[in-house]
DNA sequence: AATAGAAGGACCC
DNA sequence: AACCAGGGTCCTTCTTCA
């Protein structure tokens, strides 16, 4: 029944959401004025529109949120405590370590795969895979001046000629993506035959058997793994996370982003330790709505800080949000053999291989 | 009372 | 000068039907 409205004075919050999250390579200066630039250009489409009426819809969720918090007894609280502090003891006492996964997130994927075949977009060229109505792919270079996947492309295109380069726009060729990235996986292969292909760009490999026949290392693997993608593709580069976890190594992939590597330790110290300071964004599941929710509900930024209001969190999401959220603070999620069917096995439903990342009612 | 769809979101790339 | 994707999966909630 709430009529939606929509105050000039909600403008801001809305537009600041918009292609400004942090990628690196840009001064605090350079990011309010593509900030403004993005949002004079947007202002007054139906899409900004749209987006402000979404927005509006949280803002109520949030609202009603905060009012059953404050609502909340000191002793139910309490009570609340006692039930994630069980649940956490629980969830902590099966922690499995005892596999080594790895994220491969190839770089710039479209971008990447343009530019190999086109030698003139090769190097520090500024452009982006897609149109002037709409960005797939930026290339690095392009990314220095915040162009965006997403982004329409005459916005980055204005964010461009506004720092005095122009912007090449290629148009997209799924044909082109689909053959380099079965070039890629060819290389998987060599390392998890049952690997997941979590998308075209991006995949889950469990790199347990290998290591332990070739008596190597995580890290040591991934270096391998990364250098039999450059060689399959004959060109395109990949990031590369290891954890003992699906979850873990999906952040972890993009700690070193582009063209990179990092291993989370399969220690629950060094775990807790990765986790704990990571903005509550990264953990795969939480997107723009429940960032706000639980920012400006509970006030927590981070993993760590979200930990801190477990009790809240108990309350005010039901037990399956809640034990899922709780999971992934202490960094479990997708320890085990994926639910669905694997690479190389007979699919179920015949035309789409691809997973999403963690069905969610699965076994922890 | 249990359940199967459908619809609407959130989220991902 | 105009101009803001489209492919998915999964979850929650609502509705319906035997």
């Amino acid at each position: 029944m709430a009529t939606v409205r929509i105050s000039a004075a909600a403008a801001p919050s809305s537009f600041s959401t918009l292609f400004t999250h942090e990628k690196a390579g840009m001064s605090n200066v350079d990011k309010e004025k593509i900030k403004r630039i993005v949002y004079e250009m947007s202002k007054d489409s139906a899409h900004f529109k749209e987006q402000e009426r979404r927005d509006q819809r949280v803002t109520e969720h949030i609202n009603a949120c905060r009012e059953r918090h404050q609502r909340i007894g000191a002793d139910e609280l309490k009570s609340h405590e006692q039930r994630a502090d069980r649940l956490l003891v629980e969830l902590d006492g099966h922690r499995n370590l005892e596999r080594t996964w790895a994220c491969v997130d190839m770089d710039a994927f479209f971008a990447a795969c343009e530019a190999l075949e086109d030698p003139s977009l090769r190097g520090d060229v500024v452009f982006a895979v897609g149109g002037t109505s709409m960005i797939s792919t930026a290339s690095y270079a392009a990314r220095r001046y915040g162009v965006r996947s997403a982004m329409p492309g005459f916005i980055a295109q204005r964010l461009c000629r506004e720092a005095g380069v122009s912007l090449r726009f290629v148009p997209v060729d799924f044909p082109k993506y689909l053959k380099f990235a079965e070039l890629a996986r060819t290389a998987f292969r060599l390392f998890d035959p049952h690997f997941i292909a979590a998308s075209c760009d991006e995949a889950f490999l469990d790199l347990t058997d290998y290591c332990a026949h070739h008596a190597i290392s995580g890290a040591e693997a991934a270096t391998r793994l990364r250098h039999q993608v450059l060689e399959a593709t004959r060109g395109l580069t990949c990031s590369v996370g290891i954890a003992s976890s699906r979850m873990l190594a999906k952040i972890a992939s993009d700690v070193n982003k582009p063209n990179g590597q990092y291993v989370v330790p399969a220690e629950r110290e060094a775990i807790v330790s990765f986790i704990g300071p990571m903005p509550l964004r990264k953990i795969p599941g939480i997107g723009r709505v429940t960032e706000r929710v639980l920012r400006e509900v509970l006030g927590a930024e981070t993993c760590a800080e979200l930990l801190a209001k477990r009790a809240a969190l108990c309350a005010l999401f039901t037990a399956r949000v809640a034990r899922e959220h709780l999971s992934a603070l202490l960094g479990i999620g997708g320890e085990g053999p994926p639910p669905l069917q694997r690479e190389g096995e007979p699919s179920q439903k015949g035309v789409s291989q691809e997973r999403t990342f963690e069905p969610t009612g699965a076994p922890l």
